[in-house]
RNA sequence: GUGGAUGUAGCUCAAUGGCAGAGCACCUGAUUGUGGUUCAGGCGGUUGAGGGUUCGAGCCCCUUCAUCCACC
């Protein structure tokens, strides 16, 4: 059992690689579909598969407060408990503490919260954090981190500061990589300076991978990018590195051309679940009034099991609420942005990355009045 | 046929005789380390019809129409 990263092509500050885990390959730039309690919602592990995805986010904070991570261990761990074989990803739980929870306290030691499900009172802090994910048996975890504000300075250098501390309690009580491998992870909001100094704090914890958290949180793209921008080149070559929480198509090209090998999201389903669907002419709002009578199918540029079914009939599910319209609409956009990654992932081996993310981006990012 | 009640936005209903409103629906937009939510905005009216009183009527008076209920 081992988790190596092997880079098999470049193409500028852009790599392809392979990350190895216990339970599988996987091919990267990666996107990770989330999964709320421990599957990936209204889409079963055979579509998945189907779609080949080749890594999935499952969440620490939602498992913790229901059902339990020791009902999970319990169960055989995450992999047997929700019947999927593939590599798994979880969160430390940190970030739903601070954007789902009431939060009681914070210290230097870790964060005391009400529980959103039942108002139960709860701790939370990066021993209890690994001690969770170890039980919930994921490929890679997550360090226990703070997330705030991207751009008020004082509260974020403080979080630099105590994020890293934690992850050095997180390193101390998970010291075996060989079967679950720790990533770290950057934050500093908006801040270059900020940004290198954590950069290069995480990078000398000679962990297995490093993700840049704090990001998609509010502050633009252009901010996003600049940052992306400091951020990477202080990270070390061999390593993979996972871009949190990130995103729509157009994020992960600018990603992508950085350097970014992971990605995980809640936007295709997400977006299911409110009506709205990835093209490669842009985003469509299904609820919109003109796909009353459009026979077409969602995207004419993307063939899969959505495309049997004509967008009047989506919007109908959709105004509907019928179930039957999350799954059509996160099976294909999970799908858009599985295939999305993959395309990317080839033109980079092939050596056209800038020519591929030109064109996507011409068409995704056209305004609406100018789409089909 | 008699008595009573009710007629206001697509729907359910508000509005001392003083700028005709809300909720839902409909039409847009937002949602980036998951709760289908939520938020922001927009369209929407000859107050059943006709007449009268009044400075002013959704509201008071008369006529009429419609619907519902009760009783012949």
């Amino acid at each position: 059992m081992s988790f190596e990263f092997e880079i098999v092509a470049r193409d500028g500050s852009a790599r392809a690689g392979i990350l190895h885990t216990p339970h599988g390959d996987i091919p990267t730039p990666v996107f990770a579909p989330v999964g709320t309690s421990g599957t990936v919602k209204a889409v079963p592990p055979r579509d998945l598969r189907a779609l080949d995805i080749h890594l999935i986010l499952a969440n620490t904070y939602h498992l913790y407060l229901r059902p339990g991570d020791e009902l999970v261990r319990d169960m055989g761990g995450l992999h047997r408990f929700m019947n999927w074989d593939g590599p798994i990803l979880t969160d430390s739980g940190g970030f739903q503490v601070f954007s789902l929870s009431e939060i009681n306290e914070i210290d230097d030691h870790g964060v005391t919260f009400r529980s959103h499900l039942d108002g139960s009172v709860m701790r939370l802090d990066p021993a209890i954090s690994m001690a969770i994910q170890q039980n919930l048996g994921a490929d890679i975890i997550m360090a226990f981190d703070q997330c705030p504000p991207p751009d008020e300075r004082e509260e974020v250098s403080a979080a630099v500061e105590r994020s890293h501390r934690w992850l050095a309690r997180c390193r101390e009580a998970h010291p075996n990589d060989d079967e679950q491998a720790l990533f770290g992870i950057v934050q500093g909001g908006v801040f270059p300076d900020l940004r290198e100094k954590s950069a290069r704090f995480v990078s000398d914890m000679d962990l297995k991978g490093i993700a840049i958290g704090g990001l998609a949180v509010g502050e633009t793209k252009a901010e996003m990018a600049a940052t992306l921008d400091h951020t990477l080149p202080c990270l070390p070559d061999g390593v993979p590195r996972y871009l949190m929480g990130v995103g729509e198509p157009d994020d992960l090209v600018e990603g992508i051309r950085r350097g970014v090998d992971m990605f995980d999201c809640v936007i295709p389903t997400r977006l299911a679940r409110h009506g709205a669907a990835f093209t490669h002419d842009g985003r469509i709002n299904l609820r919109n009034a003109r796909f009353k009578r459009d026979e077409a199918p969602l995207d004419a540029h993307l063939n899969n099991y959505t495309s049997q079914f004509s967008r009047a009939y989506l919007r109908h599910l959709v105004v509907a609420k019928e179930l039957l319209a999350y799954y059509l609409l996160s099976l294909h956009n999970i799908d858009f942005l599985a295939r999305h990654v993959e395309n990317m992932r080839r033109a980079i081996i092939e050596g056209k990355l800038q020519k591929y993310a030109a064109q996507f981006l011409t068409r995704f990012m056209r305004p609406p009045e100018a789409h089909p």
